[in-house]
DNA sequence: AGCAAACATGTAATTAATTACATGTTTTAA
DNA sequence: TTAAAACATGTAATTAATTACATGTTTGCT
């Protein structure tokens, strides 16, 4: 969204810049970095593509609230290293202490094949639910394994507190998705 | 996507078009209809407004997956009541049919805030757990309320076991939801 | 030495989804 | 009776997100 008088703002409702811009916070890094960290730490609450975070990197720079620093890795890799701006860092603060009064549309394609089913002794349901509970139960013990791994002691915990609070929160989604399946699943 | 010489497609991808084929396939229905069903039954596992769902209609009929047929209610209110064709249940047959490999993308702006906080006692943690607390608690009784007026006994569940089914899937999610941000919060 | 995987950055094209614009009818409750 | 809410259908404009295109470097393995 490119306001009036050429200045350059994004709607509010745009999460991916708050989203990048608590991703600086926590320490200045690259579009790959970010790329990553979409796909591994808060993966199982946001996505966003490369090809979406490079772009919106130049919009939040353009618009003050990032800066960027040209390192170049080996002989001659550039890299890009992002790190907020005051300006950012307000604009950060502001979206965190902003409430968040809405419930997150949720999209469930399995649930709603076997809504359409209908019929509770369809021969279809069963082989589903298998095939959904062992891809649910992979993820779960991916994710718990990377809980063993990660956070090991307690200090690790209180070191990376928010980091520990999503894994959580994942790992007790999955579960309970897991056990959801498990109910309607025939022995 | 209009594929070549004119031959009307859409994407395998677009699942906005198998779920109104299964609406459609439980009853012939309007788009207006349908765009309530996207607020009330299945609302909890996939959204989609009146904006999105009439040019996906017309795209559908092109394609000859659905007809319609006009009626007018009272004096001349038009309505337009749509129906599967026997190419349209196939389609949608196949569909449910096929295995859903992949995990849903979930996407959650509240977690993400207290991620992005990281330090365990911060001050803004509590009344941000007690905000989502009341939001997630207040849709929890919703569900349940109308899990009692819509299945009072068991013969209602096992005629429309699937809307039974997303239902029990919705209250289960929202209950854990309700007891993670239970754990965290202090009395 | 050579090859694949991972690192690194970008743009273009397309599709999906939301928000806004636009119009008219019927029902319900004050 | 009259005003608001719900019924009913559409399009336009914008934004968000995905997929595809495009290029080059560095690391690690065989």
């Amino acid at each position: 969204m490119t306001s009036i008088k050429g200045k350059i703002t994004i709607g509010q409702r745009n999460r991916l810049q708050y989203i990048i811009l608590g991703l600086l916070n926590q320490q200045p890094q690259t579009g790959y970095d970010l790329a990553k960290a979409f796909e591994n730490e808060i993966g199982e609450f946001w996505q966003a593509q490369h090809s979406q975070i490079y772009p919106m990197l130049k919009r939040l720079e353009a618009a003050g609230e990032i800066t960027h620093e040209d390192t170049v890795a080996g002989e001659k890799l550039a890299k890009k290293q992002y790190t907020l701006t005051p300006t950012g860092r307000e604009k950060l603060v502001a979206w965190v202490s902003q409430p968040s009064p809405e419930l997150t549309p949720n999209k469930d394609e399995f649930i709603l094949k076997l809504y359409f089913i209908k019929k509770a002794d369809d021969p279809r349901i069963q082989p589903m639910l298998r095939e959904q509970y062992q891809l649910h139960q992979a993820q779960l013990q991916h994710l718990q394994q990377r809980r063993e791994t990660v956070f090991a002691d307690r200090a690790t915990i209180d070191q990376a507190y928010g980091h520990y609070l999503i894994l959580d929160h994942a790992i007790e989604r999955e579960t309970h998705y897991v056990e959801w399946l498990a109910q309607y699943l025939k022995k």
